[in-house]
RNA sequence: GCUCUCUUAGCUCAGCUGGAUAGAGCAUCUGACUACGAAUCAGAAGGCCGGGCGUUCGACUCGCUCAGGGAGCACCA
């Protein structure tokens, strides 16, 4: 229907535009959000303005006068500064509700593949502990974005990257060896930058179990530091791991940094790069308006990001000839590409906000300016209690962890309340507030609605009766404000979910799935569903069914329960 | 000092990539369960969209600028 009132329209601004050399703008059509605006709203009159050099409304008028409608136009009129409001005859929408229902959980969803190979990276948080809240917020996003593009089609990877080499690992297993020295009836004392947590412990105990402590002394302390670091690495992935598949999350592939080295990836391609004059021997300045102490100038060899947009170039390679982080990033990205993911997209924490022009800025310089990930920052969360910041230090270990806090309040709660929220606004996360099963908490509200659509379609199960096939349904019952303006809302969830996967903003599924929720409690209390009208509680049980469907899918590309009881 | 990001009702946030009278929830007041689940609904009140300038038919939305919150800023990751 819309596309075929584009149609009507887009033939009316060409006639309209005869004789006049300019291009014919694109008509769009927006469902107005006002009652009495109609069914189909168009504005194309106001782009048009300008070059016609008429007010909009006087073009909108000879739109109308020579637009040819389709028979379920009912009335079309201009409105407001140049507004072209279409009515339609109430049952011609209707029938969004048989193709809900025929087509279940994949309403909505593009039945055709794009051909797209999308890489979301996501959570990639370094295995040297357990995640915090901040982890979640992006785990959360990056899976719902990872479900929402795969409903437009695409072929979507979800990759988790391993941190598992560099400085941090070492720390990691020095801390462990430290502990089981411990263990062993030694007195050590934790030096500055080793990780004191209670985890590190565990994994020192796990450890002497399955190795004789003499023969680790008797080990090189090089070869007994990597063994320990592994050790540790898989530990804490398996922890990881646990608390994500606790999050209804799972990877289809966790890339591990310290094979990008080992492969040799890291090496080839930074001598691809000095081939072709990407890579120099430079000094880089010292960072303006930060003191650092015991600054020295140092040649390096720097990638020529400055080409490509970023403020300075970056160092690949440190003083001791070892490559830098940047460095395995850069060759990370490029395996995606290589892996034929033109498309990437990386979730990551608001701290590595200095770092994204820099990756992108490489990519494009491996990839002749085709591929550069979209990088997602996700800000901050402050977590509180009752109003009340919850004070986080690692050292003192009253660090809040990511499964203390699903255990506390739920998985469901948690998804929700982290999807409620743009990525890139701060997040203050209050534990009594989400575990509270209250009106202040929006998951509730739209899984009641579920709940109680579940709850009638019980009851008329109960009362024996027979539910009519959808197709003998009499829609042109469904004319209440209420029982229109749902079906409006469902006509709306394929554009939703185009749009908020093109745009990467999964938070706006949590925003429709409150208003959905919202349509239907009002209709709800508006329209007894069950009642003496046979035909009329027919069509209505019909709505309530597609109504109910379209929550679910909301909520599972949220990857929050839809449940039939609470 | 530089870069990025945010600032909308008392509080927490939406505002559909420039459109009509800026919307929800909580909190505050009024009402609605002797028929489907009151974890709900209906209504009232609440606003210089941080300030200023600009772009144009039209700005919460775009640009510049100032203020405030946050994150980051060599050889770590």
């Amino acid at each position: 229907m819309k596309s075929t009132l584009e149609q009507a329209l887009q033939q009316a601004v060409v006639q309209v535009l005869e004789g006049v050399d300019a291009s014919t703008p694109e008509v769009q059509l927006t469902r107005p959000k006002g009652d009495g605006h109609g069914d189909y709203a168009c504005n194309a009159a106001m782009p048009l303005a300008r070059v016609l050099k008429k007010s909009p409304a006087v073009i909108a008028q000879a739109i109308l006068e020579v637009v040819i409608w389709p028979e379920a136009v009912i009335k079309a009129e201009m409105a407001g500064p140049g507004f072209i409001n279409i009515h339609l005859q109430s049952a011609s929408e209707a029938t969004v509700l048989l193709d809900v229902l025929q087509q279940a959980e994949s309403y909505g969803c593009k039945p055709e593949p794009s051909g797209q190979n999308v890489c979301v990276e996501f959570v990639s948080a370094n295995p040297t502990g357990p995640m915090h809240v901040g982890h979640g917020r992006g785990a959360v996003l990056g899976d719902s974005l990872a479900r929402l593009l795969a409903t437009q089609g695409h072929h979507v990877q979800r990759e988790y990257y391993i941190n598992d080499a560099g400085v941090q690992i070492g720390v990691l297993g020095h801390s462990v060896w430290l502990r089981m020295r411990e263990l062993q009836g030694e007195t050590i004392s934790l030096p500055d930058g080793c990780y004191p947590g209670a985890y590190i412990v565990d994994i020192a105990q796990s450890m002497l179990r399955e190795h004789a402590y003499a023969d680790l002394l008797a080990m090189a302390d090089a070869a007994r530091l990597a063994m320990i670091g592994d050790y540790a690495v898989a530990a804490n992935m398996a922890m990881i791991r646990d608390d994500l598949a606790a999050m209804n999350i799972q990877f289809d592939h966790f890339f591990s940094e310290k094979t990008l080295h080992e492969s040799g990836k890291v090496n080839t391609l930074l001598d691809r790069l000095k081939h072709e004059g990407l890579i120099y021997d430079g000094t880089l300045p010292p960072p303006k308006g930060k003191t650092i102490e015991h600054y020295a100038p140092q040649v390096q060899p720097l990638f020529r990001t400055t080409a490509f947009g970023d403020d300075v170039d970056r160092p690949v390679m440190k003083q001791d000839g070892t490559a830098t982080y940047f460095a395995a990033d850069i060759a990370y990205h490029y395996d995606k590409y290589e892996r034929g993911f033109h498309r990437m997209i990386d979730v990551w924490g608001a701290d590595h906000g200095g770092y994204v022009t820099r990756v992108q800025a490489a990519m494009k310089a491996l990839t002749e300016r085709e591929a550069q990930p979209d990088v997602l920052l996700v800000q901050m969360v402050n977590l509180t209690r009752g109003g009340h910041p919850v004070r986080m230090s690692k050292r003192a270990g009253t660090f809040v962890t990511l499964q203390e806090v699903v255990e506390e309040v739920g998985v469901d709660a948690v998804r929700f309340n982290f999807m409620t929220r743009r990525a890139e606004t701060q997040f203050d996360f209050d534990l009594e507030q989400a575990k509270q099963q209250s009106d202040e908490n929006p998951v509730y509200y739209v899984q009641y609605a579920h709940a109680r659509i579940d709850a009638v379609l019980r009851k008329a199960k109960k009362e024996n009766i027979e539910r009519l096939d959808a197709g003998a349904c009499d829609l042109m019952l469904l004319t209440a404000k209420a029982e229109q303006a749902l079906i409006s809302q469902l006509l709306a969830y394929p554009d939703l979910l185009e749009k908020a996967a093109g745009r990467l903003e999964p938070y706006r599924l949590s925003n429709y799935a409150m208003q959905l929720a919202a349509g239907f409690h009002a209709f709800y209390h508006q329209c007894r569903i069950i009642q003496d009208d046979a035909a009329l509680t027919q069509s209505r049980l019909l709505l309530a069914e597609a109504v109910a469907q379209v929550l679910r899918n909301t909520l599972a590309l949220l990857g929050v329960s839809a449940p039939e009881k609470m």
